[in-house]
DNA sequence: GCTGGCCTTGACGTCGGCGTCAAGGTCTAC
DNA sequence: GTAGACCTTGACGCCGACGTCAAGGCCAGC
């Protein structure tokens, strides 16, 4: 298939394809006009990039899985590369869910003060109006 | 004082002063040699911005929060923009918070089954050592 | 042959919060 | 007077994952 059927196939663009084969992360045989050509296990592995970028993955950080599948794998986290950036991806996890937990306690310290100290701002001294006057 | 002090005492790059500067958020009186020159109430308006920034708020965000200082209230969450600014953050941090732990999760799921599927490669035919031979 | 849809490469734009460099003015101390 | 530490404005650089535009080649159908 041509880049356009890839990328729909793929759900992406075709300027995103292009960029992950400038990466090195993606390769295709040309025809004889020049045109790229790719086959299932191209789309695969495009597949299994979307997927890790979902996960917050960085791009480089498929590389692994990427070279897993083209070593000929069925999976792109049967190599012990990719087992380490999991690894290292939950730790990051880890980290990052507890930084903004710490945030979000403050956050809400933060917003109940104020709330209640708007609540109370100072004595009034308007007139309570009385029902029926 | 100058730009420097303002920047050292408020743990900032004077670029970064004048950054704000141009976004709006910070201004300063000229001294006779153009020098910027700043007061106290400056250094706590940056001290508010950076403590917000570091909440992970854009610098859009502490907009109302530097208005609410210059207002003149004593501090930047007493005004009721600032407090819907607070209640957003929070509700995006809840959402930002559930999707990592849902990846978190997948992510675990995942690394769980590859690891095992590592366990079990395929059938061993190697011999096992016999301890004595 | 011509229109329209695909493809090619190359290059600049985006977003946010600055970093960094350039070229020059100002002030202080020696 | 001169070195050095401060200040000024202006402009480009950075990061990542692409979007978007330009100028042109290729191919199918009419």
């Amino acid at each position: 298939m041509r880049i356009g059927e890839l990328a729909q196939r793929a759900g992406t663009s075709t300027r995103t394809l292009r960029y992950y084969e400038s990466r090195g992360l993606l390769s295709a045989r040309r025809a004889v006009n020049g045109y790229r050509e790719y086959d299932e296990d191209d789309l695969r592995l495009v597949r299994e990039i979307r997927g890790l970028l979902d996960f917050g993955f960085g791009l480089e950080e498929t590389r692994p899985f990427v070279e897993c599948l083209r070593a000929g794998h069925d999976a792109g986290d049967a190599c012990p590369a990719s087992l380490e950036v999991y690894r290292r991806k939950l730790a990051e996890l880890d980290s990052c869910i507890a930084r903004l937990e710490g945030v979000r306690e403050q956050l809400r310290h933060q917003l109940a003060m104020a709330d209640s100290a708007r609540a109370v701002p100072e004595p009034r001294c308007e007139l309570s109006p009385h029902p029926g006057l």
